[in-house]
DNA sequence: CCATCGGATTTGGTATACAAGCGTCAATCG
DNA sequence: CGATTGACGCTTGTATACCAAATCCGATGG
């Protein structure tokens, strides 16, 4: 370490500041072109999610390439990637694992995401338009209809949608993508939360709540139903899930 | 793209889950290894916040390794890691690029960072023990010694100090680590905000009534001291910010 | 049964090669 | 004269080979 440092680096062959230029342009419809390494980055998670890869599976670098069909090179940096978002960890010299969370990780997890959503809410209040609410409003009748109908798979996808909407009309690009980061951590809990009826029911009552307080710019109020409805949907996957640690109880 | 896929990939070489053996051990104090992209990146980190590589400036990746006496696998590595925290920008086949914060990244990170403090705040009255308070009392009272004798560098030292004690007395670890990340994000703006005497005396004000909040467990004052105190500094930052933005006015 | 040792395996990092994308600049065309 | 096109060089994206160091695992011996 400590090889080329210390020297004054001036200036070299780094282009001074310059303007984007690409903005400049026509603003194209972006061909949405990616990267090799988010592609596996966005496998890899969905293999996650999908408990294809189960927590504490170790992954080689050499055999998970061969599988997927890359090289090393972009696999590596796929697992800085998802080692950001906090779905794998890296050791050094010990590579990749899915990550193992803990009660308490999954604790923290929601703790958090609780006070980002009572944040989005609060914000959401002060930023959102009319159409925004009535999208809002729309959304979650159609997530009531799911409800009525006893469609999980429906309500989870919609029950989401609502949340992003709020999240986005609060209006501010870095919570929607710390919101984004951490749902993509505990995704793969929401699945196994168990769900009675009791809890539905409430859930779906909270969130036409939800709707009259954003209606009303009511912050406060949102934020708080919001905190509160997250922190139960907490306890639900708390108690769904078989404890992981090691030490069982059977 | 799409290679192998469709393969049913039931099972293969990864291990399955395992016990985690490392914590077995004696839990020896870890010789704090580390990886060379995390070195890096933290290099370069730095030298984005000491304004030796300012925004908008690209990265050349042969270029920055030979400097950096590194090849360019780790480099790009360290890259995914700065864009990660939102540091640099990384657009395909066009490279790395310092990113350049609008007026409104700022005003959304300071909110953010707002909105997290004041999490921390809450929580920390929760969970805070006697001896933490201590600690942030002690440290409180350094820091307004350095603001008595117009240290302002130590003044700034101590103030993240403090802040830092309040964040982790929440016991979230998640938490402090989506806070690291974003204070990461936003602390080379923290240098450039001109502190005009009055501010600063207010500032550190309320540093005193953080820790009489924070004494007398008042999560719900503590929370909102730091938000205002937080969106305070995001004024002065922004006062400071010369207007990055390529159209100037004069 | 536990600790230790040694070889096989894996990761970390470097170097090299090459295809494809981007930027530039000049020649060409309208 | 201005805009478009095309060729060239540079940079990035990915693959591959290679090696050192660390880890893992099984065998061996106390």
């Amino acid at each position: 370490m400590g090889k080329g440092f210390g020297i004054p680096m001036s200036e070299f062959d780094e282009t001074s500041p310059r303007v984007d230029r690409a903005s400049a342009k026509t603003a194209a419809a972006a061909p949405e072109r990616t990267t090799l390494p988010s592609t596996i980055a966005e496998q890899l998670r969905q293999m996650i999610t999908e408990g294809e890869l189960l927590a504490g599976t170790r992954l080689n670098e050499r055999t998970l390439g061969v599988r997927l069909g890359v090289s090393r090179t972009p696999l590596r940096e796929a697992f800085r990637l998802l080692a950001a978002d906090g779905l794998i960890e890296l050791t050094p010299n010990r590579g990749a694992q899915v990550v193992r969370l803990s009660e308490q990780d999954i604790r923290d997890s929601f703790e958090v995401m609780s006070g980002l959503e009572a944040m989005s809410g609060e914000l959401a209040c002060r930023h959102v338009t009319a159409d925004e609410i009535a999208e809002i409003k729309a959304l979650t009748f159609e997530m009531l209809a799911c409800h009525a109908r006893h469609d999980l798979p429906g309500y989870y996808r919609l029950n989401r949608a609502v949340h992003d909407r709020i999240n986005r009309a609060a209006g501010n690009r870095l919570l929607t993508q710390v919101y984004a980061t951490l749902n993509r951590r505990i995704q793969n809990l929401r699945f196994r939360s168990n769900f009675d009826r009791d809890k539905w029911n409430k859930a779906a009552r909270e969130h036409t709540e939800m709707v009259e307080a954003l209606d009303a710019r009511d912050g406060t109020r949102l934020a708080s139903i919001l905190r509160s409805h997250l922190l139960q949907k907490c306890d639900a996957v708390l108690d769904a899930t078989v404890p992981q640690t090691p030490a069982r109880a059977d």
